[in-house]
DNA sequence: ATCAAATGTGACCGGGTAGTCACAAAGTTT
DNA sequence: AAACTTTGTGACTACCCGGTCACATTTGAT
């Protein structure tokens, strides 16, 4: 937990360290990420940054809870308002685009959690992101296959990890054939999606149409 | 590329030493993992190892090439051995489970490298494995549309994207599902898929049936 | 204006790293 | 046995890191 003197910091201050401190934790590993080249780039001196934050890791776990609560905020559709499941997983990836079209950093930082497994601290706070988006999966999965919608004859769990894996595919897609650079898009504070719109729904589109005939029901 | 000096090692020597460095490359990042621990829990002196190798990168490609090369005899298996391309598929999973059991250190560095994707260097590398195996799965693809198998709707880099991604993703749910423990078994020097053969089988084939849904032509 | 509390500072500590080099030991050829 | 080549060694350099601490500066209340 960020100490009081962090919080009581002047407004502008506060949001330059936190996208430095964004930045150094997306482009490098936790372990490689340092605080020292951080804060001589930010003009802070070292003994400040210990009185903003414990150490490192309380750094660390800022970061995740302030770009989860953004992003919280911008995800936030529910299922009930869409008619099929697709149509809101849709939605969900669009909300997706505007968070990353508003937030790049914060975006793309929680993107590449998924670099950092083998630093154990942080493995620890991945797996719970991910179990709680698996878990969401698989809740209206279930509801799906009650409904008669999806096929009964996989393990839910299994569905569920396909769907979550598949949707961080499309991006890696883009960035495997070319279509964005997510680095260098970091490194200038520009949205990875910009003017890329139309290009990644077209793919969303070819996603949900294979894991559509995977999970659906033949007719 | 190695020294002579290490080529000319004791083959007993050799096979330890290969087998710390895996062992270290694979709990660790590229960056993190030390030379120095390395070489102090091997009783090998530090000026030996330069001369053996270059440099730390270079035994770091050499590891690649050794792995591979060994991985490359176990799934040189032919398309067109098999009459469909799903149990082609399958035998290919099937052999890497072969390949896991013979030589699991060899097996996850590999699987390990995706992890290293902030180091350029180790990126690199890594890219063009990635090409490569998307590159074979695209052409096989291919021939599949071409025959009337598979969907002609579906752009096929995506498509062949969408096979490596979930036969990587196969994995990644095992251990999720806490069906496996891979650190465990890398640091006991143990093959991940050790009893869990049947298990990771009945998984495959639940992925196949999902990829072939997504894939194949619907009659 | 005074004083106390809050905040800023950067030299410093202990510990880690990759890589070097002068030297020692072992092996090989003459 | 002598001369020469290959291999082994570990103290050493130069550098990085996270974190500390005694002190300087600023702030804000009295």
């Amino acid at each position: 937990m960020p100490k009081n003197t962090f919080h009581s910091l002047d407004d502008k201050k506060k949001d330059r360290f936190i996208r430095r401190a964004l930045e150094e934790f997306t482009l490098r590993n936790y372990q490689e990420a340092s605080i020292s080249a951080m804060l001589k780039s930010l003009g802070i001196a070292k003994g400040s940054f210990y009185q903003y934050f414990d150490d490192k890791y309380d750094l660390f776990t800022y970061l995740i809870e302030h770009c989860t609560g953004i992003k919280r905020s911008y995800v936030s559709v529910g299922r009930s308002d869409f008619s099929s499941f697709w149509s809101y997983f849709r939605a969900l990836y669009e909300k997706g685009l505007e968070f990353d079209r508003d937030h790049p950093l914060e975006c793309h930082f929680l993107h590449r959690l998924q670099s950092n497994l083998n630093s154990p601290p942080v493995r620890k706070l991945y797996d719970q992101l991910l179990d709680q988006v698996v878990k969401g999966f698989e809740k209206m999965i279930s509801a799906e296959v009650a409904d008669g919608n999806f096929r009964s004859d996989l393990s839910k769990d299994a569905m569920a990890y396909f769907v979550y894996k598949n949707s961080v595919s499309i991006q890696e897609f883009m960035q495997y054939s070319g279509s964005i650079d997510i680095e260098a898009a970091i490194k200038a504070g520009r949205p990875v999606y910009y003017r890329k719109h139309r290009k990644i729904m077209t793919l969303v589109d070819e996603y949900i149409e294979m894991m559509r005939s995977a999970l659906e029901i033949k007719n």
